[in-house]
DNA sequence: TTATGTGCAAAGCCTTTGCAATAAG
DNA sequence: CTTATTGCAAAGGCTTTGCACATAA
């Protein structure tokens, strides 16, 4: 999944040193879909990186971040979520377990025309977030009234 | 703008106690539209009511939120913003000069269809976030740049 | 009168920062 | 060998909580 070379070069070419540890945190991201949080990364790499702190993930993630390897999610919850999909796409958010999906291939060109058109804003981004339950959730709600 | 007989008859109705402090934050909300975040009501509010505290505000907050008069806003900064707005509507926020604009009629019908459909998720809510420089920071920055 | 609300201070949670030891180049 | 990075602990910022006093009903 995740391009070694790719990314060491890039992290070479910006000034950033390549170590194991910033590895390591990519290739958690690249390697889900879970969108995972801090913790989550952190947990997830405790069993190999027993000495990681949090605070390496954090440093590490501004670093990806601004080199555009990962994008950030903030779907309303107290932390946020990363995703190294860094293609434009919305996300939703199962209101029942947590999960965050991908909303691929959405077309977002209508909406961005509409929106630039109307408030004479000059557009650099947007975030689309969906909520809902999912189907999983759903089932499982119907087995209980049943 | 805050019909005051309503929400207190509201909050009556819920079980909640109409007190000053309630009222004049559901006010201010409903005067202004800058979506202010807790601070910002702080503020405003202190000339009147020196003695009130932040805990009040998100206390307050949370019941404006549980009766459906208010709305909270996640633009991706370190805090939230409120909106007595309740009609779903999506915003747009300046990075230039941090501030958020509603934009209303935005037909949230297509996408929701289509979401709907592909993630077969049981929709019950969405947020459309914009990010751009808004025409006033447009202008100044051209006037800068000469 | 009594249950709820206010406001202060303290705590919580996620994230950032400072700094000495460590590792990359 | 030099400079950036790691990891710990402490601090920061927003929000929540506990509790004694005050207030709505």
């Amino acid at each position: 999944m995740m391009d070694a070379k790719k990314v060491t070069a890039l992290l070479r070419k910006k000034g950033f040193k390549v170590t194991p540890q910033r590895l390591a945190i990519y290739n958690v991201l690249c390697n889900t879909k879970a969108h995972p949080n801090a913790e989550m990364i952190f947990n997830k790499l405790q069993p190999y990186y027993p000495t990681m702190s949090l605070a390496t993930i954090y440093k590490t993630i501004d670093i990806l971040k601004e080199i555009n390897l990962i994008q950030i999610i903030n779907v309303g919850e107290d932390s946020l979520r990363y995703d190294a999909v860094v293609k434009s796409h919305s996300h939703i958010r199962c209101t029942v377990c947590n999960k965050v999906e991908d909303i691929m291939d959405f077309d977002f060109t209508p909406a961005i025309k509409d929106v630039a058109q109307r408030t004479s804003y000059d557009l650099s981004g947007q975030q689309f977030y969906f909520y809902g339950v999912c189907p999983e959730c759903q089932a499982k709600a119907n087995r209980k009234i049943g």
